[in-house]
DNA sequence: CGTCTATTTGAATGTACTCAAAAGCGGTGG
DNA sequence: CCACCGCTTTTGAGTACATTCAAATAGACG
């Protein structure tokens, strides 16, 4: 892969460890760059999904279906952050998920087969990995609790706050998906505080 | 620490990653092994987590104090098990969550101080590490989705389904914290259940 | 056996959902 | 430039799931 195209993800990865030279031109020479247009797919429910992909510019929503054909989304991605059925990815089984593009969005992708070749002759990457990892898992725990003590208009006040940049981005029904409540529900608490003001 | 006490830890990690002889006494001789009571904290919500915690034998919950005094319960842990604020512990801030013993509970205990070094002299350490918080993080986002696409009902009885060594350990009033409830609608919904039969 | 804690039950209430219909908004074509 | 189409958001009425509060019952333990 062309050095410039891996830019975003080096300045990324130089935020956790320091690469030398060769070991940044050894991951480039590994990684995949790739282009998917709005609306498109990048793993799909069933699917065994064969990367984990860092997203240099767009936006991706993970969500899963459920049998009432009801979409769930469990996360939104954009530039600087990491999408993916990680479960899938690392247990090579189906994915529970769908990740879709809500924008033109550019990835780099560390396929199944390559990662673990990348741990090995580099395990400051997997420092690096288990560090992203880890804020993940911190983040999900918050927010499970998020779900438990806050009422949705405290929930969707947070995500205002937290994520200012993505609510901008995706229309209002997927932000009422994302806190776990109906689109018109979000819509009555949006008119309810703009009463209160 | 003696070999015949760290004896669960080595076989928990063999599922992992094979540590040489070297490698195991290395280990061992950095971790610490620690008895608790019943009720006694591990983490306390405000101070800083310095340990990850591998359950030996016992019970822990991990939950949240909220500010109307409200218990939520974010996790159980049991032999085999990890327990700790990872959030607190990774980058030192004061802990969100207490950590505390449901029965008398042995734990090898990693401290923070000593864990880098682990990492840096034992590489597959690392990787072992990275492999279940990656599993840990998979069973948080599924659980958010449970708590969004299932009724409580429903969550009841994929808990009791999926946790039931767990179950029988803990009153249900703790349950219903973990699963997002009141005690008072757990009970209705038990009550229904056997209705149903 | 009594005390303390946990569980159950019931009535009233509240938060969020469903369904249906209307209004808003952005793009496309005549 | 306006009219129409499809999609998103809003609004309202009725409903369901889960909570609160209070009181009764059951269980565990000394």
């Amino acid at each position: 892969m062309i050095k410039e195209k891996g830019q975003p993800l080096l300045n990324y990865i130089d935020k956790h460890i320091s690469l030398s030279q060769k070991e940044e031109e050894f991951l480039l020479s590994k990684i995949k760059y790739r282009k998917y247009l709005k609306g498109q797919f990048i793993v799909q429910q069933g699917d065994v999904c064969n990367y984990e992909c860092f997203v240099v510019s767009g936006c991706t929503k993970t969500f899963y279906m459920d049998e009432d054909g009801q979409e769930h989304i469990v996360m939104f991605s954009i530039e600087d952050w990491w999408t993916s059925d990680i479960g899938s990815f690392i247990t090579q089984t189906p994915a529970d998920f769908n990740v879709q593009c809500l924008e033109k969005t550019e990835l780099i992708m560390f396929s199944f087969d390559i990662i673990e070749e990348l741990y090995t002759e580099i395990p400051k990457l997997e420092r690096c990995f288990r560090q992203i990892i880890e804020k993940a898992f911190v983040s999900s725990q918050k927010r499970l609790i998020r779900n438990f003590s806050l009422s949705a208009k405290d929930r969707y006040l947070y995500f205002k706050n937290q994520y200012p940049k993505i609510e901008q981005r995706i229309p209002q029904y997927m932000v009422a998906s994302y806190l776990g409540i109906t689109k018109e529900f979000l819509s009555k608490i949006k008119s309810q505080l703009i009463q209160e003001q």
